[in-house]
DNA sequence: AATTTATCTGTACGTATGTATAAATTGTCA
DNA sequence: TGACAATTTATACATACGTACAGATAAATT
């Protein structure tokens, strides 16, 4: 049960400001872990499994990383700030316009930051948004998230409050957590669209897109299932 | 690399049509493994947890289990031909009206009798449910589950093809897609969609809602979807 | 009753697991 | 240089894992 910020780390922050020592190592571990979570799941990677790709002894993850479940609450949090910063940013950017912020407005600018690091050109990034896409499926793992991006879904909820005040707030929930999902399922994976889209019996050129080039249908269809499944929304 | 279906039972099937020997314990096996799978994924089980829930010893497992996956790719079979007889039923029975389906009519058809599972009374039933709809986010089943769900899959597109001949397949299969993955969400979990629809700083009562209290909600949600997101659909 | 087949028990094997820790090493500062 | 703290190595421990299998039991067939 400790805290796992502090682990393997001088307890007295260098005055500097340069990493301490081992920080470089530390990154490693943590990167390894979580390229290997996002692929395989909590269960599917072991310590060893870590340490191999992190190319550092066994000991190390766990000097570094703690038990297995702090280094896996360290890599769900480790990257949240900027993602929400980021929201936040788009949010406040839409508010600063002059015309009012349609809810497509607001779902896009919700999403960008996602889309954008799960497509981007960092590996790390990309891995820590499929570990995001898999373990929304899982109960187990909601009491982890749920103070790191609740908050900012509260934002944006209330923000598409403000342009339909009368609107009931369970329906609302409903359709812009589904949107979430909408948009988690294309970053896990693009395979089944692939797969159904070539025409039956023909030699299976079923190669899987990347994820922006579904990003309009993708918001397209959220803005559109919002709109339906929640009365009295402007448009 | 045993042909699964035929492990732990005798090879010749008996003409009276009566259950073989240990049948029903063959079926106590599945149902466990079912249940665990279903709550903790593929890597997160064991199979002595397996043989404790089914009140069977170790070895009871794999005669009539095979090997871990030879266990899995049963249990992801065993349900699925009834699941897909109800949705052509669906499908034929919309094809005998009168009037024309709709987009609605066709989701709702498609939709309905895996909802219906998820949330009857059966237990098992129900967890076969949220095990489809845990590894719809990995891509490493997608091989196992492709012949059993496309086919079906493929027939209710080609009936929304029928209705609107002119669309794009790619954006059509995309949304459809998405839809799906709206409707394995709501199964999954709703506990998010509890935990944000309750007012801020309330005293907690987050309680996740039954499938069915989102279900009209759900299908406004992927109708409107589908319709935006892909042009040139009637309505 | 004897034989065959199916089912179940109990145990064993080799390996992998998460975690802990003593000892060795490295770098920094007095 | 010596002392000290941070980091890394190497190893050990207890338990859990998937799989295999010899033998016991049960049921049906001959």
């Amino acid at each position: 049960m400790e805290n796992s910020a502090a682990l393997g780390r001088a307890e007295t922050q260098r005055e500097d400001g340069r990493l301490v020592r081992g920080e470089a190592t530390r990154e490693r571990v943590l990167d390894a872990a979580e390229r290997l979570f996002a692929e395989r799941g909590f269960d599917g990677v072991s310590i060893r499994q870590i340490a191999g790709e992190a190319g550092v002894t066994l000991g190390v993850v766990g000097f570094h990383g703690g038990s297995k479940l702090d280094l896996f609450k360290t890599i769900l949090e480790r990257r949240v700030a900027t993602l929400n910063t980021e929201r936040r940013r788009t949010l406040a950017e839409l508010r600063s316009r002059r015309a009012a912020a349609t809810l497509r407005d607001l779902l896009a600018a919700y999403m960008a930051p996602y889309l954008e690091i799960a497509s981007g050109g960092d590996p790390q990034w990309r891995a820590y948004a499929r570990l995001i896409a898999r373990i929304v499926s899982d109960d187990r793992w909601y009491e982890h998230v749920r103070d790191l991006y609740d908050p900012v879904a509260r934002e944006y909820l209330d923000a598409i409050l403000e342009i339909a005040p009368g609107v009931d707030r369970e329906r609302l929930v409903t359709a812009f957590v589904l949107s979430v999902a909408s948009m988690l399922s294309i970053v896990a994976s693009t395979i089944r669209i692939a797969g159904l889209s070539v025409d039956e019996s023909q030699s299976g050129r079923a190669v899987p897109g990347n994820v922006l080039d579904y990003r309009e249908t993708l918001i397209d269809y959220c803005a559109g299932g919002i709109e339906r499944a929640v009365p009295g929304l402007p448009r």
